[in-house]
DNA sequence: GTAACTCATTACCCTTGCTAACTATTCCGG
DNA sequence: CCGGAATAGTTAGCAAGGGTAATGAGTTAC
């Protein structure tokens, strides 16, 4: 440790209540901006478009505001993405059956083929960095990754 | 439950180490952009502008470099950053004393102000939502902050 | 049948990241 | 000491990706 006890590190201030939240913030702040930059270089989606196939090849078709929530963006946000991944041939949209002012946008073969290509090899970065953690910070994460999605959807 | 079990979740299908990165890089996404657009109204600076405040708060004066390395950004959006605060009064640069390439940053006593009134209610909307939590998982979300920052800081 | 609402889209703007290129300063080999 | 390499910060310019407001099309309720 090569500074003072009294300076306050992650680890010290997180275990206030009223620290974590800022902890975690900074964190959340801090990987999420590094993860923006390791995609992989063979794939020229962006870390958002990989997200939303991801969320359709779990759940299956949805439409543009499902999506919308699932991915915590407003509509239009959603709208250019999807118009992004239609024109790349990854979805596909079609008129919802009952109710046309809905669009429901659906994985093609080539965005599942991209989904599953990208599982093999998926999250290079991330993935190798969690391999260097112990086994019992990576328990810590795999409890923490759905919590933090609670978060995420709360409301 | 409204879809079918073999349908994968959050849950299932980061029990694997495979699923553990891309579900873990998933929620880091979405709860950061649910945090970017949860500032408290009274507060004008954005979340980034806040984390750099909370930097130079933790561990005092930094030069510019130190700063985008912790906050993991490249040096020119770091200069924009602090170039913002210190136009808002938050923070004050100063040449370095023994190498006059380097600027160092520190808080204003109002960016000290800032900081500590946002601690008051800070995070107000995170706080709030960790408090909805079990202390169960609170207590796996304390021990989760900083393998994130690890994470984040690795290489 | 019309008024109010909902879903998606369009148009536009802002923030925030990046890289490349430039300046100023320091370090180092001769 | 001097000239080139290295380092710190900045400037300029660009792109991604958010947001809000306004619009159009379709649905629902009364």
């Amino acid at each position: 440790m090569s500074y003072a006890n009294d300076m306050p590190t992650v680890e010290k201030v997180a275990r206030s209540d009223a620290g974590l939240a800022a902890e975690l913030r900074l964190s959340v702040m801090r990987l999420r901006r590094r993860l923006a930059g390791e995609r992989h270089p063979d794939n020229e989606l962006s870390i958002n478009q990989m997200g939303v196939l991801g969320v359709l090849a779990r759940r299956g078709a949805l439409t543009v505001g499902e999506l919308a929530v699932a991915e915590r963006v407003q509509p239009p946000s959603m709208t250019r993405t999807v118009n992004c991944l239609e024109e790349s041939g990854d979805v596909v949209k079609r008129p919802h059956e009952t109710d046309r002012r809905q669009i429901v946008v659906e994985l093609s073969e080539q965005g599942r083929g991209r989904v599953l290509a990208d599982r093999d090899r998926r999250d290079a970065w991330l993935a190798q960095r969690l391999r260097e953690l112990s086994p019992d910070e990576r328990a810590v994460l795999r409890q923490a990754a759905p919590i933090l999605d609670k978060l995420a959807l709360k409301d």
